[in-house]
DNA sequence: TGTCAACATATTTTCGAAAATATTGGATTT
DNA sequence: AAATCCAATATTTTCGAAAATATGTTGACA
């Protein structure tokens, strides 16, 4: 370390702050499975860190909505359930209008270029790795994510971007679901050209039928490959610790 | 401890639980001031426990909106601000129309007769505490509270309902601070009847039209009372520990 | 065979102390 | 006097172990 270092502050994160990310993206993306019970010693030593930050970080993503947790019992993975997702598609859509109405209202010209960039990047990332061969590049999820971040960026309402931020992240869990359960991922570049087109057309309606139609059309494909889902991972073995 | 006791499972709630509630009523009411720092020690030893549930509990409350953190320099009370204020109003305000509308749609004589009953015990409960003058009963943040969950409680969706209750909370500490301002309370029985006969009558528009008057109108008299309650703190030397 | 209690194990939860980082105050230099 | 460095202190953050609770298993007994 040079002595330069000690003045700058790099701002180091914490162990706690970087474990939560950890926990989130690998929940999110079903590599810890729902329901799947999340004991503390086993999360040790797959992260490679102590207790106390485990426990403050699964703290932390209860509040979100990810995590569950019963007093003496435990932490666990959120369960999925049909009665879930068709809540979570509703709210979603409700909240989402309500922010893009904001940003369309709101936004100026540096909205617009971030949304078009953000389109641009979406559309020039593949969305299959081409290395295996049908599951979903990471780059992909996030530019998806950075796109429709995009589009309620001037909405001006940080409460509300926040909510709609945890929203798409529970979304993002039952894609990841359908995804693992070999559900075809349809190409929509359309689709979220259509909103985009909307959107800065200053067209708040149409902008926000379009969007609800595209939250609830990937909806009803999670919907249908929710109950595949649920028995391929039952005949792997996975009663207790699997899927609700 | 008996033999009977070992077979009941009285839920012994954690010390976790009991201070995450109890660290979250006393930000609500403003006993733990706007940006105030929430050292470890200090808590440990306010409410009697180790550092562990302390900071599980704070780092719930970070989620909850309460609390904010800082890597390696630690907790504080969200600071309170006019943005903030105005931000949590226009966003509580959407969110209550939503449910107030799917409440409205799905509720029936079940849902009409508690709400009934939360409107009756909130009318029978004083405002101040004959004992303290200008203070707030806390039995009447309770009942108000309880009121107006009752009017979203058939909204059939558990996610909103939860989105609703945090931005309350948050509502309700600006609310203690102009209190604590001296500010007078008004009583607004009248107020809280009106949107009842609407939601009862299922005049939609009327009902939210109502909810988003009364939110705003608090609001409103809450900022009148924020610079005057930042100058009283300030003056009680709370400058550095204070208020944003 | 089935039920229940008592023991043993596994897991969560909590504490106290150690490690890492930030902050403060004073001495030194420009 | 202002700025800078260094040491001393305070605080946060993390770990490892102890305490509390839940779960599983065995054996006695009806």
């Amino acid at each position: 370390m040079t002595s330069v270092e000690q003045h700058e502050h790099p701002i180091e994160p914490t162990i706690n702050a970087t474990v939560l990310r950890q926990i989130r993206a690998d929940i999110v993306a079903c590599r810890l499975t729902p329901n799947a019970r999340l004991r503390v010693e086993a999360l040790r030593l797959r992260y490679g860190v102590g207790g106390s930050p485990i426990r403050e970080a699964l703290m932390r993503l209860e509040a979100e909505g990810l995590v569950t947790l019963e007093a003496h019992k435990g932490f666990r993975v959120s369960p999925v359930s049909h009665d879930n997702l068709v809540d979570l598609t509703k709210t979603r859509g409700e909240i989402e209008a309500i922010a893009l109405r904001w940003s369309i209202a709101n936004g100026g010209v540096e909205w617009e270029a971030d949304l078009l960039g953000a389109f641009h990047r979406l559309t020039h990332q593949r969305k299959t790795k081409r290395s295996a061969g049908d599951t979903v590049d990471p780059a992909w999820f996030r530019e998806h994510r950075n796109f429709h971040a995009a589009l309620v960026a001037a909405c001006g309402s940080p409460k509300l971007k926040a909510i709609r931020e945890s929203l798409f992240a529970q979304a993002e869990r039952y894609v990841a679901l359908s995804i693992i359960s070999k559900s075809p991922v349809r190409n929509d570049i359309a689709e979220h050209e259509q909103i985009m087109g909307a959107a800065l057309a200053h067209d708040v309606a149409r902008a926000i039928r379009l969007n609800s139609a595209h939250i609830e059309r990937t909806a009803e494909r999670v919907a249908k490959s929710l109950v595949g889902a649920k028995r391929a991972f039952l005949l792997r073995g996975g009663i207790d610790e699997g899927m609700g």
